[in-house]
DNA sequence: AACTATTAATAACT
DNA sequence: TAGTTATTAATAGTT
C-alpha cells in the first residue's frame, strides 16, 4: 500500500521513520476505534514515539481496561500492584501488632491493664520497673551532684574574690587614715579619688 | 478495503461482528507490531473481545510500557497506584515514627538513654515509674491475699472434715469396744468390718 | 502538508 | 473457521 513493497524492519532514514511514524499512528488508532465501535471490543492501545511522546486510544476507562487486562493474565507476578498492595498491607499489619504490643508494656509500665498478666510476670515487671527507677534516681543524683559540685566551685571562686577585694579595701583603708592625718587641710578626702 | 464502504458502528449482525472482530483484531494487532518495527516506538495493545477473551501486543514488557504510560500522564489521579504507593508509604514512616517514640519511652521506663531527658523529665518519669510500681505491688498483695484467703477456706473446709472424721472415729470406736465386749468369741473385730 | 501509485486490508461470499 | 475476490483504505515515495 505504497509506492513499492516495504520490509518489516527499522526505517533507517530518521525522516522517513518520522514520517512513517507519524501517518501509521494515526492509522493504528484509527483501526483500533474502529474495532472498538464495529465489533462492540474493548481496546486500548499505548504508543511512545522513539522521542517520547506519548499517544493513546481507548474504548473504554483505559486504566479500567488496563486493571481488567491485568486481572485477566492472573496476579501472579510479584510487582504487580495488586500483590505489592497485599505485601504492604500485611507488612502494615505487622507494624500495628509491633505498635499495640509496644502499647500495651507501656501500659504495663504504668500499672495499667494489669488483669491479664499472672503473678510470675507481675513479678518480672516489678524487677524491671525497680531497676528503671533505681536508674533515673542514680540519673538524677548524678545531675544534681554535679550541679551542686558546680556550684560549690562558683561559690569558691567568689569567696576568693570577695576576700581579694576585703584584702585590698583594707589596704585602701590603711593608705587612706595615713594620707588624712598627713594633709587633710584641703578638704578633699582621699578615699573619693577610689570611688 | 471491502466489498462496498462500511459505515463505521456496531455491526448488528452477530455473525458478521465476530467475523469482523477477528480479522480486524489481526490487523490491529499487525499494524501495531509494524508500527513498532519500522518505527522504533514503544508500543502496547489490549483488547478484549465481547465475550471477555483478551488479546495483547506490546512491542517491550508490557508492564514496563503501561507504568512508563501512567508516569506520563502524571500521578494526579488519586486512585492511582503509585500515588496509593506514596500514601502507603508515607503511613508506613509514619507508623515506624511512633514505634521508635514508643520504643524510647519504653527504654526510659527501663532507664535506659536518660542522658537526652532534662531533670524535669527524669522527675516526671520517675514519678510515673513509681506510681506503676506501686500499681504493680497492690495488684500482687490483691492477688496473693486472694490467694491466702482462699487457702485459709480450704483449710478451714479441711479442719471442719478433719474434726468430723474424728468424731466419727470415736463413734466407731465406742461400739467396737461395746460390741468386742458383748461378743469377743468370734475372734472378729468389728472394726474390721467398717475397714 | 498534499498527491498518487501501489500495496494491504477486509467485506461479502464460498 | 478458512479461502477467494472485489473493493476500499492505508501509505511510501514524491512534490
Amino acid at each position: 500500500m505504497g509506492r513499492g513493497k516495504v520490509e518489516v524492519k527499522r526505517i533507517e532514514n530518521p525522516t522517513s521513520r518520522q514520517v512513517s511514524f507519524s501517518k501509521r499512528r494515526n492509522g493504528v488508532l484509527k483501526k483500533a476505534y474502529e474495532l472498538a465501535v464495529l465489533c462492540d471490543a474493548e481496546v486500548a492501545v499505548v504508543i511512545f514515539s522513539p522521542s517520547g511522546k506519548a499517544y493513546q486510544f481507548s474504548s473504554h476507562d483505559i486504566d479500567g481496561t488496563l486493571v481488567r487486562y491485568r486481572k485477566y493474565v492472573g496476579q501472579s507476578q510479584f510487582n504487580h500492584p495488586l500483590s505489592r498492595a497485599l505485601v504492604w498491607k500485611s507488612e502494615m499489619e505487622d507494624m500495628n501488632r509491633t505498635i499495640s504490643s509496644l502499647e500495651a508494656r507501656l501500659r504495663h509500665f504504668s500499672g495499667e491493664d494489669l488483669e491479664p498478666l499472672t503473678i510470675k510476670e507481675l513479678k518480672r515487671l516489678e524487677r524491671q520497673l525497680s531497676v528503671g527507677i533505681e536508674r533515673v534516681r542514680s540519673k538524677m543524683r548524678r545531675i544534681i551532684s554535679e550541679h551542686t559540685s558546680q556550684l560549690k566551685k562558683k561559690y569558691k571562686g567568689l569567696q576568693e574574690e570577695h576576700s581579694r577585694l576585703q584584702k585590698r579595701l583594707n589596704q585602701l583603708k590603711d593608705v587612706a587614715d595615713t594620707t588624712t592625718r598627713v594633709s587633710d587641710a584641703d578638704g578633699v578626702s582621699v578615699l573619693e579619688m577610689f570611688v
